[in-house]
This record gives structure tokens, sequence and C-alpha cells, in this order.
RNA sequence: GCGAAUAUGGUGAAGGGGUUAACACGGUGGAUUGUGGUUCCAUUAUGCUAGGGUUCGAAUCCCUAUAUUCGCCCCA
């Protein structure tokens, strides 16, 4: 038997209403934002993850799926979506004719060559925002209100939102020698993966769980104090922002994203429900003034987030919460014998175009099955084609809950089921 | 890349060396060929992830592989 690659699902049934449901949300409230759709291809050139400002990230070293094309052409699956609505971005020369700020919003695959657990895959569906063009802070709350607005409409409760700010360059430098400097005399105190991290991405350190309790981390410097002046207005004015939405944070100093393009604002968004597996944070995102610039793009700020679908849909499934699916179709149309089939599908295509939810019977099923799978379908009304409804287009509907029997004639059948239809 | 657990029909599963692999759900047919959802009957895995080993005998014990699940790293 062929199974699915490693790390990949699939969905259908009720999850695929579900997922369908949530995307339609998505898709309003996007709307409601003024954001643009975007779509780009799920593979790009690899030298667009491959170069300077990713490559001192794992996601990049050692996850990405590469791979070359006939024509000898380097692709690489995209492992996350920034960068490709950035290379669109500047592609299609945007900042010069969008108007300013550029906002946009996609959903899709990404892939990442990892070992898979509860919350993770190999293909993986991000709905992520970017917004280019300006360095204001409204547009960094405005940014944080999308996911927790999402949250809300869903009515997903137990959610914690987390901030901080790296600065901006001069700030970042300054905190990141700061760290050296305070980190060096006490190397051999650090777990093995922070000796690591001291090297590679000292702000890492600041993450780690295994040295959390040390004192020598709870006493490290802090973000906040490395500022510049700029840097720490623009963070007051995101919280104020924030609060002047009722939005709910936490400042955590501590939180330090794993791609290394931020700058200023950083938040993450996690599910704080007791027994939800490890991977919960469902979305992140910051702001990223340099990246359009590392890219080959005119120097343009840049603001967004990614959210993980796979987990959001399993956060909604542990709180379960409600969601208004349709449970029932209209109707259900079962013919006789052979003869009353095409008079049957007439019908049902009929029904189909006026908007009805119809199904039929495709396997010769006789009478007693059809109306045992009429219930399994959980139809509304029944319609019964035998020999005489063909012959008098007179047909005989049935109200599955009531019991109740009609002759209808089958041109009036549309404004019958219209009619008895309320929902 | 590292670690732990698990693997039995369409589904949920019992059986932990001894001959027909329990039970339940679902599917199909029938009692009931134009009115069902209840009930009853029949039927539904020569096979227990794959390959090797131990044994008179393996779903059961051992080894290897694979897959799944969960955790670390990392991240959404």
């Amino acid at each position: 038997m062929i199974q699915k690659p490693k790390g990949t699902y699939d969905i259908y049934g009720e999850d695929g209403k579900k997922l369908l449901y949530v995307r339609e949300l998505i898709e309003g409230l996007m709307e409601k934002y003024n954001y643009e759709y975007f779509e780009t291809p799920i593979f790009e050139s690899s030298n667009l993850f491959h170069r300077g400002a990713f490559e001192t990230t794992d996601i990049v070293t050692k996850e990405t799926y590469d791979f070359k094309d006939r024509g000898d052409r380097d692709l690489t699956l995209r492992p996350e979506g920034t960068a490709s609505i950035v290379r669109s971005y500047i592609e299609n020369k945007m900042y010069g004719n969008h108007t300013v700020p550029t906002k946009a919003w996609y959903m899709g695959p990404m892939f990442r060559y990892e070992r898979p657990q509860s919350g993770r895959f190999r293909q993986f569906t991000q709905f992520g925002v970017e917004a280019f063009g300006s360095e204001d802070p409204l547009l960094d709350a405005e940014i944080i209100s999308i996911p927790v607005n999402l949250y809300k409409l869903l009515g997903l409760k137990g959610i914690k939102v987390n901030i901080n700010t790296l600065g901006d360059n001069e700030s970042r430098n300054n905190y990141r020698n700061a760290l050296i400097e305070y980190f060096r005399p006490h190397l051999d105190e650090l777990c093995e993966d922070c000796k690591e991290r001291f090297k590679k991405n000292p702000l890492r350190i600041l993450d780690c769980k295994v040295d959390s309790d040390l004192d020598i981390m709870k006493n490290a410097p802090r973000t906040i104090d490395y500022l510049t002046d700029y840097s720490k207005e623009h963070f007051e004015k995101v919280k104020e922002y924030l609060k002047s939405m009722n939005i709910d944070y936490e400042i955590n100093t501590n939180l330090v994203r794993g791609l290394d393009y931020y700058t200023h604002t950083v938040f993450e968004v996690e599910a704080s429900v007791e027994g939800f597996g490890s991977q919960n944070v469902l979305c992140g995102g910051g702001r990223y003034d340099n990246l359009v610039e590392t890219l080959d793009g005119p120097k343009t700020s840049g603001v967004g987030f990614a959210m993980g679908m796979e987990r959001l849909m399993t956060a909604l499934q542990y709180e379960n919460v409600e969601m208004p699916l349709i449970k029932n179709i209209d109707c259900y149309v079962i013919s006789m014998s052979e003869n009353e089939k095409d008079f049957a599908i007439h019908i049902t295509n009929d029904l189909r175009l006026n908007g009805f939810i119809v199904d039929m019977d495709y396997c010769n099923r006789n009478l007693k099955n059809n109306f045992k799978n009429a219930d399994k379908l959980n139809t509304k009304f029944i319609i019964i084609i035998g020999e005489e409804e063909k012959k008098s287009g007179i047909l005989t509907i049935k109200n599955n809950q009531t019991k109740e029997e009609y002759k209808i004639n089958h041109d009036d059948v549309i404004d019958f089921l219209d009619e008895k239809i309320v929902e």
C-alpha cells in the first residue's frame, strides 16, 4: 500500500468542513482589514532563501527541500512565506505603483524537513500577513490585532499574546554585545546547546528552557535597557495602541524569534491551555525594517506574522469550539429502477442549479436501503421516482422529518421546496 | 540529528507460545420486491506492518527494517 509521505496528512469529512469554515472566516476578516490577497509559487529559486539574512537559521540551513528541475535550475520548496511576498513586492515594483502601505495576506503550504510531532508537519499551512512601507507603530499594533481578532471571532479562549522589542539596528547590536560580555564568563554554567547559541546567535540563549532557572539567566541584560530613544518610543506606542484596542498582552523580554530578520516589535500568540501539545505557538511575527533591502529592494520597512493552520485547528478541536457547519442536505432523489434514472438526474440537476443541496442514489439500492442511506445523509426531503412519477411528471416528495408525503408537479418542485425549507 | 512508546479486518479493539483470531460498530443479502430507520438471521481477516531468527508449534518471544504517535532541537 502506498502511504502518504512522512509528516504529511489528509483532510476529509468533518475536518474538511471545519477547515473551509475557518478559511472563509479568515477571507472575510482580511477583506475587512482591506488586505490584498497574494498567491506566490510554492517553490522559488533556491537563492531566495539560501542567502545572508536566512543563512543563520536552522530552517534554511538544514530543513529546506532543495532540488534541481530538468533544466538544471536550483529550486527550493518554500519553508516560509515572508521571503516570497517580499520577492513579489520587489519584482512587481509595488513600491512604485501601489498604495502605501502595501498590505498583503496569503495562505498556503510550506515545507520543512523536520521530525514530525504534535503540531508539526513537513508540509504545513500558513496563513500570513505582511505590510510594507510604513514605520508607524500603528501598523505593528494592527498586525497583532489580526490573529487576536480572528481567535475572538472563532471563539478561541485560551490564548496569550507575548510581545517584545529588539529595537533598531543600533539597539540590537548594543544589546548583542552586552549579552556576549555578560555570558562569556559564565559559559561553563550553560548547557551544551547554549554554548552553541553563544557563538551563532546569543539572543537565543534567553529562550533556553533547560537553563531558564539559573540565576545568570534571571539577571541577564534586558533588551529594554539597550534601546535607543526612537526604539523605546516605538515600543511604547505599540503598547498604547494595543490598549486602545483592548488587547491584553504580556511583555516577555526573553522572546526572540527564530528568523534573524526581525527589528523592533516581535510577538507570539500561544495556546496557554493546560495539556495542549508542546508546540503551542499558534502564530508569530514582527517588524523587519531591513529585509526588503537585504533582498535587493529599495529600503522599505515591513511588518507581518505567520500562523500555523494545523495548530489553529488543533486548538479549536482542543477547546471544542462550536462551528456552524452544514449537517443536512435538502433532498435525496431515489429512482425505483433503471428506467427512471434519466428523470432522476434531470430533477437532481435542476434542483442543484436552483441552490439546493441534493444527492441521489448511484448504487441501484433497494428501497429499504435507500431510506437508510437517506437518513445517513441527513436529508430533509426524499423524492421517489417510479414508473408512474416519470410518466405523469407528478413527483412523490416525502418530508423525512414529519413523514408527510406530497404529490407535486415537477415544475412546482422548486417553489415547493423553497417554501418548506426554512432555516 | 537525538530519545521514548506503539503496530491485530472497512472501523474500535480482545487475545502475552497450542490447533475454527473474541466482542462491538460498519458493509452486503434476506425475513419485508412502493415506504425504511426497531428486531432477527446469514455473510464480512487462511490472517495479526514487513523480513529474518528461536521453537515440534509464533499474532504472542528475539533481531532488523518501515510506519505512526509523543518529546528534545528548532519553529507555525
